[in-house]
DNA sequence: ACCTGAACACCGTTCAAGT
DNA sequence: ACCTGAACACCGTTCAAGT
């Protein structure tokens, strides 16, 4: 059931997502849904979860950063995959399992690095901040990118009141090996240097190892 | 009628805005709706460029840093006072009047403080998807307090498989002084030394400031 | 020509009628 | 008891009937 509200949500937009369609999707009578599910919020609960539920727990044994890198891949990917599931998430009340698993993986691996429990606090919203803004960002651009051609799509805009962006467009973005997707990895290095910086900064004396105790 | 859309919005949320409920709001017959706009699409288009519309310029004359400063914080406020923008933002197809001149704004900004065209690509990306991420989050979060006080929230979460969690929420979230804002400007300052880095580390022959022509 | 009510094809959900 | 069709109160938009 939930499986073929992500499929429709993929194939046809999250508004397709419909009582009705998702019904006819599954192939039985619109009603019976009811009996497995108590109501289309429901259903967007599920849908938001099951995309936090595509995102593999961090593997043991590695360093935070490299723990922290594969995570946010991961993540930008199930949203690049899903990007229906962004808007989504602003409304939902309550995180779902899956997404409470995560989040306790993550902290799991902050703490177990050594940050304070402050500096796990503004690492976590920092790193989560900018992957799921940058996975929007990609959303709004597949939106923008797909019905017509790229100097077409610079000429349609009024840009000769932007001289800026006129020039961005022309030099850069309409430029063969362009990636917008390549600012990723650069914003995710500098987060990740600033989260280092929260580590280290909150524990400056600890230099000797030994244990501090509770 | 946009800003009977955005006030709407505000008070019963982005489900709420229908035209019938628009016009009613308004105090016109529903159809008449449609002498103004083309529809309803064309509404949400409108209301999300309203929200870009609300951040005002950068001040002029002033250091890169404290004018990306001032706009992100200004970005930040406009997306807490309207969060449902920031689920509408990942369904336009085009930006708006608004929206094109904010970013026109910030890449002259950026270009004037000596970013190179790739590193102005770069910045912008990270910065705005660190802004948008924790608006975002903060819109998530918004949704979760309000029902409930604190403790009962965290017991109505399965906490005993999520120790991490549990131990943020008791020796931090849960403590008086706490702000989830506060990261706001840890996350910031975080990004913004970043990308004092992209600008310097693409420039680091330009010391004697000749015009090496175009 | 301009405006707008009725109508159409939807929607989520309730509820009673079937089995 | 379980399942589900018809019905209800909505929705966005079309279109023809009014002025």
């Amino acid at each position: 059931v939930v499986a073929g509200a992500v499929e429709l949500a993929d194939a046809e937009g999250l508004d397709a997502v419909t009582i009705r369609a998702l019904a006819t999707h599954l192939g039985v009578p619109p009603m019976t849904l009811y009996h497995h599910v108590p109501g289309k919020e429901a259903i967007r609960d599920a849908i938001v979860d099951a995309v936090f539920a595509e995102v593999p727990p961090p593997t043991a044994g590695r360093d935070w950063r490299e723990q922290l890198t594969e995570r946010s891949h991961a993540m930008r990917a199930a949203l690049n995959r899903h990007p229906w599931a962004i808007a989504l998430m602003e409304t939902r009340a309550q995180p779902g399992a899956a997404s409470l698993a995560g989040h306790e993986a993550v902290l799991e691996v902050l703490r177990s690095a050594g940050f304070s429990i402050p500096a796990t606090a503004h690492a976590y919203a920092v790193l989560d901040a900018f992957v799921y803004g940058f996975s929007l960002q990609e959303a709004m651009l597949k939106d923008v990118g797909l019905e017509r051609a790229p100097d077409d799509l610079v000429a349609g805009m009024a840009l000769s009141a932007s001289p800026r962006i006129a020039e961005l467009a022309r030099e850069h973005v309409l430029t063969p090996g362009y990636s917008f997707g390549d600012s990723f990895d650069v914003g995710l290095r500098i987060t990740l240097d600033g989260l280092e910086s929260l580590r280290t900064a909150d524990q400056p004396r600890r230099r000797g190892g030994f244990d501090e105790g509770g």
